[in-house]
RNA sequence: CGCGGGAUAGAGCAGUUCGGUAGCUCGUCGGGCUCAUAACCCGGAGGUCGGGGGUUCAAAUCCCCCUCCCGCAACCA
């Protein structure tokens, strides 16, 4: 049995992932899913990236251990992975102990051998950040730091470096030899282009800045810094170690297939093999570079945070729901889309319509004419076979696609034989078979055709859709036993229309329902953005209402943001000063502004924008065009008059 | 000249490597059917392939120029 090893790459824990981050994780479980189904020994590993800068940073934010942090969100992301059925064999945490031993010894190893040396690391350094920035970075905030505006000085610490230089010509040669060894191809082109072909500078591997990480153990105070640490969690999790490994890492590595974000390609691609040389270890057959999973959820107006957090998608519409939405729409090498709307349609159209009707449909007849068990007696037509045939090659398309990583075109093809099944009932009319007894051989072979079909196309549907395919098997019953009639599968998901939209185009005929009366100004159609408290009415307490502070905010300055074509950064008077940052820089300049009395909501949480802290937002009226304009409050009304 | 991606029917996309009847899904219009989840099946309409120039018997596709959109400095799979 020939064995498989495919990773996804371990997730960063300083916060919860959202639904881009589980595309991979659902598009590695598929690949695992199919190939376990065709046979092979499969281990699938996943995990979490839990040292760094940025989660200590976070913890001290919260105001907890950094353990405690990445627990928690180690913890989130085992649920969601859970939650969605993504069938993993191993879950690395980067603070495992096994790990941190094992990533200490590479570092001595390579270190003792010279591939990794100590030196100096120059940069400009943020005194408040506590960061390095390189010099692109400060002078496109204006020469100061990027993240805080504070003043930069240049600055120096002593660090260890890869040399990754020593190894550039073999890998060179691998990718070279290997022409499947970076997909798709145009990743490749970029990796080879961009980053090989000027040279590799040395890879610094340690940092003394920050302390949560793995310390280096023959020099305290350093702590080994990020790709080290973190890709070498391939090996690691197989129980790999210099000098003794386990008999997983034996049995499975090279890995088969790295499978990650296109933003990673280049650390997987040029630093993780070059390390693997160094550590005088078999390079992983395959890195595949998936595309991104884009949430442009409509305009959105100016409030960002258009995170989707599939575990919310789950618990509305179901996991294969969302399972089938990931693998259905995202292209092989394009960015892909995400919005409800896109949602919606695909699940109504392939699942609830193609599949979950046919199946529907068959099972009913099966149930009406012949009491849920075909008959033994049965008369075949030439038309069968066109529709096993289509089968057929149906199930070859979807298994060569998936082979390559193409779930979108398996699915496209999966769904052909599903189409051509609805059309072949039309064609035989069991409706009119089943008027006359004699025709009775005539439909049950039609019967036992549409259920072969739904039998076959069950196994590809069980990598895709598990549950749904279950059920699909349980419906139809066991080979030539009866069918069990259930629940749709997939029932259509109906939207409540858009208030607004075409609200007055249908008016209804009056009295044919009780009001409903919607709350109409205000409430957002759709505003489900995790922490609303809207009861399931629709409507919110006056307690509610009263929490938003919202302010009269004379504008006391106001300018252009530098790099950015949407921000302008208002300083208001709001009862207190304050610095607000606004996205209408292409609608409003500064000038026309000043001195002006705007509406400002003053107690939401601060937010970073473009480097610079906004304590507030600014109130517009949305046309449903997109298009805005600011709400002025009454030039007599005084600075910081609270809104009620 | 910041980097990158894009412009093909109302919407979302394929086709561009290796020129040769412009295709798919959704929507829309018309018809059919009644087994089924207002589902299914058939048919029609709808495109000067962003604009201009060039090469060619022939250009969405190759060459040159232009215009317009969109991400990126923010939770970087």
């Amino acid at each position: 049995m020939s064995r498989f090893y495919i990773t996804t790459a371990i997730v960063y824990t300083s916060r919860t992932p959202h639904v881009g981050n589980t595309y991979e994780a659902v598009l590695v479980d598929a690949i695992a899913r199919h190939r376990r189904s065709q046979g092979h020994d499969v281990y699938f590993l996943t995990g979490t990236d839990e040292h760094g800068q940025k989660i200590q940073k976070q913890a001290e934010a919260e105001g907890v251990e950094p353990q405690a942090l990445v627990d928690r969100v180690a913890g989130e992301v085992r649920s969601i992975w859970d939650a969605m059925g993504v069938s993993y064999d191993g879950f690395i945490r980067t603070t495992d102990k096994k790990h941190m031993r094992a990533v200490q010894k590479m570092f001595k190893k390579l270190y003792d051998q010279g591939d990794i040396y100590k030196g100096k690391y120059e940069g400009l350094y943020c005194l408040p950040c506590e960061g390095y920035y390189t010099e692109t970075q400060v002078a496109d905030a204006g020469g100061v730091c990027p993240s805080c505006g504070a003043a930069v000085e240049k600055a120096e610490e002593e660090a260890y470096f890869f040399k990754l230089s020593n190894y550039t010509e073999r890998l060179k040669k691998h990718i070279d030899e290997h022409p499947d060894f970076i997909v798709p191809e145009s990743r490749k082109n970029e990796m080879v282009n961009n980053f090989l072909e000027p040279g590799l500078s040395d890879l610094c591997v340690s940092r003394t800045s920050f302390s949560w990480g793995i310390p280096v153990e023959f020099d305290p105070g350093h702590v080994i810094y990020v790709w080290l640490d973190a890709l070498s969690n391939y090996i690691t999790a197989l129980g790999y170690s210099p000098g003794g490994s386990g008999p997983l890492y034996d049995k499975y590595w090279p890995a088969d297939v790295h499978v990650i974000g296109k933003d990673i390609l280049r650390f997987h691609t040029l630093y993780w093999p070059i390390m693997l040389m160094a550590l005088d270890i078999p390079l992983p057959k395959q890195i595949f570079g998936h595309p991104w999973l884009l949430t442009n959820t409509d305009k959105m107006s100016k409030s960002k945070g258009n995170s989707v957090y599939a575990i919310d998608l789950v618990n509305e519409f179901g996991r294969d729901a969302v399972r089938y939405f990931l693998l259905r729409d995202m292209p092989y090498a394009q960015d892909g889309n995400f919005t409800r709307e896109l949602f919606v349609k695909r699940i109504n159209t392939d699942l609830a319509n193609d599949l979950g009707n046919l199946l529907s449909r068959t099972v009913a007849m099966i149930q009406k004419y012949f009491g849920g068990k075909i008959p033994d007696e049965r008369q075949a037509e030439p038309i069968d076979n066109d529709l096993i045939s289509v089968l057929e090659t149906s199930l070859l398309s979807f298994h060569d696609a998936m082979d390559k990583f193409q779930t979108q075109t398996a699915l496209s093809e999966l769904w052909k034989v599903i189409g051509r099944a609805n059309k072949y009932i039309d064609e035989t009319t069991p409706w009119i078979l089943g008027r006359s007894p004699e025709q009775a051989a005539r439909l049950a072979a039609v019967l036992a055709n549409l259920r072969t079909v739904l039998r076959h196309v069950a196994g590809p549907l069980g990598v895709i859709i598990p549950d749904s395919a279950a059920e699909l098997l349980r419906q139809i019953g066991p080979e030539d036993g009866p069918v069990c009639p259930g629940t749709a599968l997939f029932p259509r998901i109906v939207e409540e229309k858009e208030p607004g939209s075409d609200a007055q185009d249908k008016a209804k005929p009056a009295g044919d329902k009780p009001e409903k009366s919607a709350p109409k100004a205000g409430a957002k159609p759709a505003a489900p953005s995790g922490e609303s408290t809207a009861s399931a009415d629709g409507f919110i307490t006056i307690d509610d209402f009263a929490r938003v502070d919202v302010r009269v905010a004379e504008v006391l300055s106001c300018r252009r943001v530098d790099n950015s074509d949407k921000l302008l950064c208002f300083t208001l008077n709001t009862g207190e000063e304050r610095q607000v940052l606004s996205g209408i820089a292409k609608q409003y300049a500064p000038e026309d502004l000043l001195g002006r009395k705007l509406l400002c909501v003053v107690n939401l949480k601060p937010r970073k924008m473009a480097g610079l802290e906004s304590r507030g937002m600014i109130l517009t009226a949305e046309a449903p065009d997109g298009s805005f304009e600011l709400l002025f409050a009454p030039e007599t009304a005084p600075a910081g008059s609270k809104l009620g």
